[in-house]
DNA sequence: CTCATTATAGTTAGTATTAACTAACTTTTA
DNA sequence: TAAAAGTTAGTTAATACTAACTATAATGAG
């Protein structure tokens, strides 16, 4: 677990702040090291260049999805639970430490670099297939509907998810999303269980 | 309809193609006058300075956007109907033309300068309220089901509309989108309709 | 335990490159 | 013949990154 020393992860931390207010062109070294407090060239003693930045964020970014998608399927309840588990425990997340995970599925990160992008849209598939296997075990157990497709419903679920997400980011933050939340999953459990069960 | 020039609308399509391909980091005056096949002083004789080449992409959008809402809603057809032609106007527009729309709806164009913010998320919103508006005449026609708010609805449908596209270009347009649509539709409407109907 | 040594983490002062943009001149077209 | 649209050759400012130096803190021999 000791993957970054303690500087590393405080510039990871503030190089996503960074990001979350004024999108990745903010995220340059001068705006960094003012961030942390210290010097331009003391951030190359932490890491290689900027692309080795970028893409430690992405690899902290993934840690933290696995661990909520690890709480999400070992709450050992039924699938139609796991996915209210999925929206609760994303926008915990979230909406406790606003600045990181905000664009951990947007395209923010997307960048010239096919290796950059490669690994954010890796982060992006891990949720989405997670999903779905929770999804396709609740229609094989008959509590989730069989008439619609798993992929279907996954698109639908994940981008429910990811458009309540960015209103409120783009709304500045300007309602309780756990509360939304909590309102979006309830509708589409009304919309995706199974009627005969 | 002279809103812009020959040439304005050259630049402002081969903008778009560079962002779509490379993300706003590509759009440079330098990569911009390489595409349009003319010298870099010479995009300041159309454009007063880059910002006004965004807010024109922006302007450009809204009437693109506009046009297709005016589609959806002419059609003089059902609630449930307008939803699909929602899907296929977009879609069909999109995978015609690939470069422009794709990042539309995406946060791609989101910059620092609160102007071009605004002006970008108004063109998200416009089809966020038109779509709102449909739902919910077809709830109060008795079309579309009563039991989940129009808000709800509103937010799976253009969540599950975003998904696609998105993961359609992160795909590398790797499937048919317009087909892919189409099923995304059915799927939306078995789950919206009003089944005492 | 002390003190020399050495790796670590910071500094200031710069470099090379690239960005947006301009000045001044020329060609093209109405 | 004059306005519109293009050119070349720059400027200024910002960016990522480096060189060379310094302070601090851990290590290890006497």
């Amino acid at each position: 677990m000791a993957r970054f020393s303690d500087r590393q992860k405080e510039i990871i931390n503030e190089a996503l702040k960074l990001i979350a207010n004024n999108g990745i062109q903010n995220l340059t070294i001068k705006n960094l090291s003012k961030a942390v407090n210290f010097s331009e060239p003391a951030i190359y003693r932490h890491f290689a260049d900027k692309k080795d930045i970028l893409m430690s964020i992405i690899t902290y970014l993934t840690i933290c999805e696995k661990s909520i998608l690890k709480k999400v399927q070992a709450s050992g309840v039924s699938a139609l639970d796991q996915i209210d588990n999925f929206f609760a425990e994303h926008f915990h997340q979230i909406a406790s430490e606003r600045n990181s995970t905000v664009m951990k599925y947007s395209e923010a990160l997307l960048q010239h670099d096919p290796k950059l992008s490669k690994a954010i849209i890796s982060v992006m598939h891990l949720s989405r297939d997670t999903l779905s296997e929770i999804i396709e075990a609740g229609q094989k157990a008959g509590e989730i509907r069989t008439d619609i497709s798993t992929k279907q419903l996954t698109i639908v679920i994940m981008g429910a998810f990811r458009f309540l997400m960015a209103s409120w980011q783009q709304s500045n933050f300007a309602f309780d999303l756990e509360v939304e939340g909590k309102k979006q999953a309830e509708a589409i459990r009304k919309m995706i269980h199974n009627q005969g069960h």
